[in-house]
DNA sequence: TACGTGATCACG
DNA sequence: GTGATCACGTAA
């Protein structure tokens, strides 16, 4: 089932970003189902400098602040959407970037997104994941319980001695922060980036 | 290890 | 207006 409004409210980003692994999350676009098991996760929280809203509202990172359970998307590099999870409540800025799935749902579709036939490394990044469930700008602060982008829980079941967490990758200008442990993936896990 | 790529943001 | 910068991916 979809999960609701409160699971996204809450105040800890961390381990909200924990919990997300072994989620699954589902895009409808162009009329295709796709979806994939979350493997790889970072936390972002204003309070620290690796955040975007660190530094308060910009036109980029407005919907960071609204009330956790939407989408924040934006262009990096001039190449790549990345797809993080608005979380905490109105006007506290969390984030939660999903960096890596497992295909589960439509992945000749995915396939088809990234021109490959190999499944292997089609979601093992977060530039990746998103052109190959078609998430771009337009779902930018869109609802996580809607019908075009959602996120449910299959029960699966993640152990916490099979979650990993290590320093978040591409943020070095974040100084100090750039070394808290909020990267979370499973442990031994394929999918994950970087392999 | 190097660089494409273009929106964004902090300056004035 | 302008220029430095950037939560990546790929090739080499």
């Amino acid at each position: 089932m979809r999960l609701t409004s409160d699971f996204y409210l809450r105040k800890n980003v961390t381990t909200i970003a924990r919990q997300l692994l072994g989620k699954v999350l589902f895009t409808k676009a162009n009329g295709q189902i796709t979806g994939g098991l979350i493997v790889e996760t970072e936390a972002y929280s204003y309070k620290e400098k690796g955040c975007h809203a660190h530094n308060g509202m910009t036109k980029r990172n407005e919907v960071m602040f609204e009330p956790g359970g939407v989408a924040y998307v934006y262009l990096c590099y001039g190449v790549h959407e990345m797809f993080n999870v608005v979380t905490n409540g109105k006007g506290k800025a969390d984030a939660i970037l999903v960096r890596a799935l497992e295909p589960v749902v439509g992945i000749d579709t995915m396939k088809d997104r990234m021109k490959t036939e190999a499944q292997r490394r089609i979601t093992s990044g977060p530039g990746k994941l998103t052109k190959a469930l078609g998430i771009d700008r337009s779902l930018n602060g869109k609802k996580l319980n809607g019908n075009e982008i959602w996120i449910e829980d299959q029960n699966y079941r993640i152990r916490s001695t099979n979650i990993v967490s290590a320093k978040r990758i591409g943020i070095d200008y974040a100084g100090e922060d750039a070394l808290l442990p909020w990267r979370f993936f499973l442990k031994n896990n394929i999918w994950v980036s970087k392999l």
